[in-house]
Order: structure tokens, then C-alpha cells, then sequence
DNA sequence: GAGAGCGTTCGACAATGCCGAACGCCGTTC
DNA sequence: GAACGGCGTTCGGCATTGTCGAACGCTCTC
């Protein structure tokens, strides 16, 4: 591939770096990091921070994201046509199976929300939204793993004791979603919680998405752990109709 | 001030460009609005796209935000002091207020959104986090004038026929804002809504923030179109608190 | 079929970004 | 209190990189 703008990319890499992490870092830290000189980093910080991108603690000196990049986030989902063409069917889905509802696709290897319904009920719930997920140890995940080239990582992370971190149980787990066009995680991610996804096409018929419910285990499951077919159906339901509308407005 | 890196402004006003208007826009549409060569522009565009920060639409050939921004954005969002300060006090505000509440700062000579509370009913609300408002019209974007060295633009736009676009007038108002300690809009952004906001101090009693609350004129004001004082009070009582909330953690 | 405008590519060139060195400041240790 | 280490910042020389004009192929319109 032609050359691309060095100092782009090493401007992209201190955001990913600051996005990750405790969210503020020294600039000798990020020069280590990346292996740059302190002058570089420094060059690149001071932009960054002219175009609100990054912002510096007084105090401590220390870097951190900036305001400019929260509008430039949310212009994103406003544009994003998965999105808009989910959330017509993400509130009935909610409603129907009375579980919190969240879309998402591929980024950076891992699974990126790009919308999440609360369940429908008066619990404490935090927005998902922007989120990054694994993709071998969720629902959302491994839809979307067992539709794409992409290779999870060789080094699996393990979250809860039923987390899969074999690269071979992974890939049987996922021959196993693409016979059944749905996936499951039932307390892989987080104990106590399950999980149903099913895949969003897009033109073409290319997996573009997935859409999935969340909950307590045992509501998701029965008492062999087995989602129930009832919300799986509910599921591939409303996967189906937005998979549509993503192939009609290509038309 | 010293340079700052060129390459790395010309993606961030590249990226600005794309947030704001239809969202999508060619390469040679940008290349004429940034005055740069059409060769500069894709080269900055095609790094931006290996980032992650920015998508091609593989049949127009247009481009647009990417996936990326969404997770450095919400990142923005999970490190943001007056916000992670704000949202104890944001929803007892709404439900003491029974009316949306939204907490913003100054971006871009503008109201960047950083929190909001729907209105605790049942009524169809989209989420404003992210969203830019204006200053001039808005009760979060005068009290965030009044009290900033800020400039408001020359050119003030009309939302409603009661939006203040003179600058005199504005200023007035802005002076009425630092005499009472808080400020309003009675139908000057959205008609048929009226909002009442305070500022939010930081260590050393600057102003970082404003939060206030926004509903339907007949709720929010009396029959002369006054902001009810109670409504006032809870709004000054909880700026008041989260000023105390940012004002002790410098400590 | 001609023309206009698009996104893309390429190579020459000079402008810019990079980095080593040095600085002042601050916190820690002795 | 002095010395030390590591921080963020600044600066200037240099060569690498980014820029841009020109050309290309494609698509759409007339």
C-alpha cells in the first residue's frame, strides 16, 4: 500500500494509547511506549491539544483525551447506517424479550457498541455505547468472528472460569455458530450474565453486524444452560428485518 | 507559539469537516474547502482511513467518520472530571425537576454536551451526549459566556423569533446572567422549550460547566414567561454541589 | 461520442517533521 | 540542604517526509 502520513498514524497511535489505559499519561511514557523522542511526541502532543484533541493537566503535566474527539464520536453513530438501521428494531426487541439489547460490529479486534437499549425495567444500567468488547468471549463477538477472515488473537483472555482461551475450542465454538446462525456466551464474559447474538447482513450478504440480548443467566438460559429458543428466535427475528433494511437502502 | 505539526491540523480539519454538514463528502469537495491539492488530501485521507478514523463508501467513493472516533470519544467521556462529578448530581436533579438535564462545556465556540438525563417519563427522547449547541441561544451556553473571556461570534444565527442576535442585547443578558447567578432561554432555541442552567466552578473558581434543565415552556416558566424559582433553585442547588464535588478533589 | 469532474497515482522537490542535546523544574533521597 | 534522576519543554540542523502538479482511468451527463 502507498505511503501513508507518519505523523497521522503516530498522531492515531498516543489516542489509542490514551484511550486505553488509566486515561492519563506522561509524555516521556508515551515516547517509551512508542519508541519516539521526547521531542516528537512532543511536537505531536502540542497539536493535538491546538486542535482539542488532547488535553494537559496542569498539575501534574500529565495528557489525556480531549473534548473535540466526544463530537466527533457521536457524528460517527449519527452517520453510521448499521445504527440508524437497527434502532427501529432494537426498542421491540427490548421490549419483547424484556433484556438490555446492544449492537455491534468489528474494530481493532474486538467488538465496538454502537447502540445499546437498557432493559426495559428500573435497574441501575450504564450506556455501552462506544465500548470495546472481546470478541472469542461474547455473544456479539463470536457472530461476528464466525463470519469474518479475522483472526482472534493467538493469546485469548480469560474473564469468568467458562471463558474459552483454547484457540481450538474457539474455532469448533464457531463452526458451531455458523451451522446454527446464532451465538451464545452463558457466563464467559460475566459471571452470572448470558448472552444470545445473531449476524447483520449487509449488501451483498457480507456480515456487517451483529445484533444480541443480555441478561441474568437464568433468564437468558434454562437450568441446562441452554439459551432459550424462544429469545434466540426473537433474536435472528429482528436480525433478519435489519439485515433487510441494510440491503434495501442499497438498492 | 511554536509550530505545530501541519499534517496533523489538516486531519483534524479534515475530520471537523466531516462531523459537521451531510456527513459524507468527496475528496475534491474537501480539497477546495481546505484550499489543499487534491494529491494532499487523499493522501491525508487514505492515513486517516488506515486509522480506523475514517470509512470510504466503496460506490461513491465519499468518505466519512470511521468506528474509531466512537471509542476515543466515549473514552473522552469516561475521564471527563466534570461529568464523572456531574452524574450524582444529574439524576436527582431530573427526577426533583421531573425535566431533562444536560451538563455541557465550551468547544469550538460552542455547547459541547457531556451529560444527559432524559426527562423521567415515558416520552420518545434521543441522547444529546456529544451533541454541540449554540451559546448564544441556549440557557448552558449563556451562563458558560457570562462568566468565560469567550467572544461570541459576530454573526449571532436565529433559531426562533425570540433568539437574542444583536450583540448588545446579548451582552446585556449576559450581564443579567452574572448578576442572578444563573440563566435561561425561553423559547430562543427550540420552540415551545424553555431551559435553566447555573455554572459549575472548578478548583480556584473558575467556570468549567453549566448544568440546567430543559422542558416545555408552560413547565418550566409561569404565565410571564419567568423561569419558576423553584426549578432556579434546584438547578443553582445542584451546580452548587458538583462545584464542591471538583473543587475537593483538587484538594 | 465528447466533455467535465471525480478519485487515484507518481515522482520531483523543498518544506516540514524529527531528534539529539540541553535546559529548567520538581520530587526524592541521603 | 545538596545532589540526583526524570520530567516536560525548547531549539536548531538535517534529511526524510509531505506536498503538489500533472496525468490517468473511470463514471456520469448532455
Amino acid at each position: 500500500m502507498p505511503g501513508t502520513v507518519q505523523s497521522i498514524e503516530r498522531a492515531a497511535a498516543i489516542l489509542r494509547m490514551l484511550a486505553g489505559g488509566p486515561g492519563r499519561l506522561g509524555l516521556a511514557e508515551i515516547a517509551r511506549s512508542l519508541d519516539l523522542a521526547k521531542g516528537t511526541v512532543h511536537g505531536i502532543l502540542r497539536t493535538l491539544q491546538h486542535v482539542g484533541f488532547v488535553e494537559q493537566d496542569r498539575g501534574s503535566g500529565h495528557y489525556q483525551l480531549g473534548a473535540a474527539l466526544l463530537h466527533l464520536g457521536t457524528s460517527y453513530l449519527d452517520i453510521n447506517e448499521l445504527r440508524s438501521r437497527s434502532i427501529n428494531w432494537a426498542d421491540p426487541l427490548a421490549a419483547r424479550s424484556g433484556e438490555a439489547v446492544r449492537i455491534g460490529t468489528v474494530l481493532e479486534g474486538r467488538v465496538l457498541v454502537v447502540h445499546h437499549v437498557f432493559r426495559p425495567d428500573d435497574t441501575f444500567q450504564t450506556l455501552d455505547i462506544g465500548t470495546l468488547l472481546p470478541l472469542h468471549a461474547t455473544a456479539l463477538g463470536k457472530v461476528l468472528l464466525a463470519y469474518r477472515a479475522e483472526r482472534p488473537a493467538a493469546d485469548l483472555d480469560r474473564y469468568t472460569h467458562r471463558t474459552v482461551v483454547a484457540a481450538k475450542e474457539l474455532a469448533a465454538e464457531l463452526e458451531r455458530v455458523r451451522e446454527a446462525g446464532w451465538g451464545a456466551d452463558v457466563e464467559e464474559y460475566t459471571v452470572g450474565e448470558a448472552a444470545v447474538a445473531a449476524p447483520i447482513r449487509g449488501y451483498g450478504g457480507l456480515v456487517v453486524g451483529a445484533i444480541g440480548v443480555s441478561g441474568l443467566v437464568e433468564r437468558i438460559c434454562d437450568s441446562r444452560y441452554r439459551p432459550q429458543p424462544k429469545l434466540v428466535g426473537y433474536v435472528r427475528d429482528a436480525a433478519r428485518a435489519v439485515s433487510r433494511d441494510l440491503g434495501a437502502a442499497r438498492r
